[in-house]
DNA sequence: ACTGAAATCGCGTCAAC
DNA sequence: GTTGACGCGATTTCAGT
């Protein structure tokens, strides 16, 4: 669902578009010198192939009572690999995991984890992932200070 | 700037503009049972207060050619911690680095990066961010598969 | 004071050139 | 690739509760 490569314009249209996704065509085409209709029709493009996936609000996590975030490393116990399907079933069912990711190095999942507080984090990960089955270690490393928040893709590298 | 709670309604329509930031005010107020003024003044209201920061367009990595993903612990060498704040500059302005955040656990920080392959990858690792003096350990986690994308933060948690 | 109805204005969108 | 036209949505104002 990619087939041809995109050119400076797309692009210049892809960072606009991240950096405001609710900007109206006639500003998006102002912005990359573009007229509404070409524009238009390059946004529609971009959308059908996929590159834009969709559309999104970025919520203040703190707004909606999420004090705490974390990244969770998860360990699956080598008896219980036959399990992975599931347990990666349960990992996107809680609503507290906003991401997760199979990686390299020294866990098995990676996850990105909110809760409201410290305690509520302690208590999703002993009452929640670690009564998952399989689930062998589980290691967090709580956010501190956010150095450098949500950047776009870069388009030009 | 985050004076009064959040209601049912507000939730709602947070929950909405995650899933579709580009919904029109009108489909967003049929959907959140509200009449359209009653749902652009909350919305604005959002906006204001920060609960909304932005909105922008989801873009598929892939598409611009980041092939790979990676998280990266970094530690900084103890006898440069009067410089981090030099450093985190330094990291601010990478732009293959899309987040970073200060965390407890082994690491000092923990980044979110994008490359075109493992030999970028590797390339931005030894020639960029070892090259930070005050870069002590740099420790990567190289995102195999996707299993839970970008959730939108839970409403009613 | 807060709600919804109405009215205006500008944008999205398509078709024709 | 551009211009023009049409219809719909965004946004404000105002009147009613």
């Amino acid at each position: 669902m990619n087939g041809s490569e995109l050119d400076g314009l797309d692009r210049k249209i892809l960072a606009q578009l991240q950096a405001d996704g609710r900007a109206t065509n006639v500003e998006l085409a102002g912005r990359v010198h573009l007229s509404a209709p070409q524009c238009f029709r390059r946004v529609r493009a971009l959308e059908e192939r996929g590159v834009i996936q969709g559309y999104a609000a970025r919520v203040r996590p703190e707004s909606l009572g999420f004090g705490v975030m974390a990244y969770v490393g998860l360990t699956i116990a080598g008896e219980q690999f036959g399990r992975v399907r599931e347990i990666e079933a349960s990992i996107r069912a809680f609503p507290q995991i906003l991401e997760c990711h199979t990686v390299s190095g020294d866990h098995d999942y990676l996850l990105k984890v909110v809760t409201r507080d410290l305690k509520s984090l302690s208590q999703f990960l002993t009452d929640r992932l670690m009564q998952v089955r399989g689930v062998d270690d589980v290691r967090s490393m709580i956010c501190l200070e956010e150095i450098k928040p949500a950047a776009p893709l870069p388009v030009d590298l």
